[in-house]
DNA sequence: CCGGATCCGAAAAGATACTG
DNA sequence: CAGTATCTTTTCGGATCCGG
């Protein structure tokens, strides 16, 4: 899609489509997806993606405007930037997470061993990603979405 | 994006990369918002989303093929069709959430009240959804995408 | 009115080549 | 290594039409 129409009433207010107007589209999420990896440099992005380069440079110059990633110049000679995550670009994880976490869920990924997984930094275990309401911990699903009453 | 490359090395067997190539477009994933809020038919989800009615056709389409919608006849004289949701459809609705919650807490969405809240179908209650570990509880933010080890 | 199908100009994506 | 430039192909989105 080229943009999300955010004039329209169903949407104006809504936070999803904001999200989306931002990072709804898959190489954007990809990328994030490799930053979130440890990758930081345009070629690195490239190869593992095997994304057009005037793409790549639209993704990143977007996601940098909107914020998800800082370009810091790692090299004056010659000149040599990366792309590092911010704490908005470091909040994108939990929504890799269960969008993964659905794709297993359907078997989306049936030919073999998934290759990355989720693991906590702290206890070097694997983690398995679910969401619940922040106050009651209960997990959502039976859950709707619904208009703000007035 | 046409479609996410899947045959990638580093795309293959990833669960995202996978969801992606499904609901890796904002559209999909409005309407799937849509359907989260009630809406079951072509022009539902057409005045609400201000989208041309070839795109979604083109996306109820491959949404139905993918197992998200199911496609009832609900009248045979006219013939009426309406999408309602598969399970694997209303699995989509956590990946909603932690999206808005993502474009709430960046504060993308200041025009005002946000419209569509989550609220808890048993209690009434709005809901502030988080991702945590299923086995620790423990909430993520500090873990990691990790490829995995052979 | 409902649920699309078709057509067309504009826009975007993809591949490749090239440059500092 | 980090992009631009260019070219070709595909897709988008709007308008219109059409059968029930």
């Amino acid at each position: 899609m080229a943009k999300v129409p955010l004039d329209r009433p169903s949407l104006a207010n809504c936070p999803i489509a904001h999200s989306l107007s931002i990072v709804g589209d898959a190489w954007c999420l990809l990328i994030l997806r490799d930053a979130h990896m440890g990758l930081t440099r345009f070629d690195e992005f490239r190869s593992s993606l095997g994304i057009a380069p005037s793409m790549l440079t639209k993704r990143l110059t977007t996601l940098v405007k909107e914020g998800l990633f800082k370009k810091i110049r790692y090299s004056e000679h010659p000149p040599r930037e990366e792309y590092l995550l911010t704490p908005a670009g470091q909040d994108i994880l939990p929504v890799l997470f269960v969008l993964g976490a659905w794709g297993q869920a359907h078997k989306l990924c049936e030919t073999g061993a998934r290759m990355p997984v989720f693991i906590d930094s702290e206890t070097g275990l694997e983690i398995e990603p679910i969401v619940v309401d922040k106050i009651t911990g209960v997990e959502i699903g039976k859950a709707t979405i619904k208009r703000k009453k007035a």
